[in-house]
DNA sequence: CGAATACTTAACAAAAAGGTTAAATATTGA
DNA sequence: TCAATATTTAACCTTTTTGTTAAGTATTCG
């Protein structure tokens, strides 16, 4: 039996982690690609000690892992949590579907279209 | 040209909304059926005060809508803002595809099954 | 070694969140 | 009209969140 990493599964924390925009920001900038700390604090005009604890936050909803590199700390995102999140949400579909369902669709095409565009473009941003 | 109603798509404030247990129990309430105050605070072992302004939380994410009727007052749920927490999950989704569809796919039979049990019985909870 | 780099921790402050009780407001119904 | 019911507002308190600056801890590199 293989011990299986533990996934947070706490939606307090994983809603209130996503609350804040430098810290969705970072979500996002991760989605690109692993950042170092600096990397992640650039964009946003805080110090670094603010920065640090928005990582914690992070860490602590289960969405971030980090890995001394060196000096440097890289860190990664663990998106696991956020289908805690879209599963809450999905359970609430049904007041919404009709909503719901034009929203799946077009996100669906919105990224076959994407796909296609990255094969064609290197995307940056 | 019809006056669109505005949607909140104020993340910040979704999720936000969504981060309390009291409030989620209270959208999940709401989805059963509109109630009003006193009955959304009943489950709860919280002050009428303390309800109240959860809900006028849930009311600024653009989630709730209220109705007096008489001394009462209605409460309905909006659910529409989901749709953009819903959107911003499914944006970074690409970070665990696998899950996703995993979990996608899980919640459409749970959703199927769900619904013919519901035609046999009459569901609580 | 010693200075520079990349962070974190500590200590502090301001603001927001979440709860309480007591008082106010509005509606119903005897 | 008057009491009961439903809910909000006010005033207050505590804890959490978010930010700051200053000081510490590693690690790298000249």
């Amino acid at each position: 039996m293989v011990k299986r990493e533990t996934v947070a599964l706490d939606l307090d924390a994983i809603f209130s982690a996503l609350s804040h925009p430098i810290r969705r920001a970072m979500l996002e900038q991760l989605a690109g690609g692993d950042a170092t700390v600096s990397e992640l604090a650039r964009p946003h005009g805080v110090s670094l000690p603010a920065i640090s604890r928005h990582l914690r936050v992070l860490e602590g909803a289960g969405l971030l892992k980090e890995e001394p590199d060196g000096r440097v700390r890289r860190c990664q995102i663990d998106a696991a949590p956020l289908s805690a999140a879209f599963g809450w949400l999905t359970r609430y579909r049904v007041l919404w579907e009709d909503r719901f369902a034009r929203l799946a669709e077009h996100l669906e095409e919105t990224r076959k279209k994407e796909r296609k565009e990255e094969r064609k473009h290197a995307h940056n941003r």
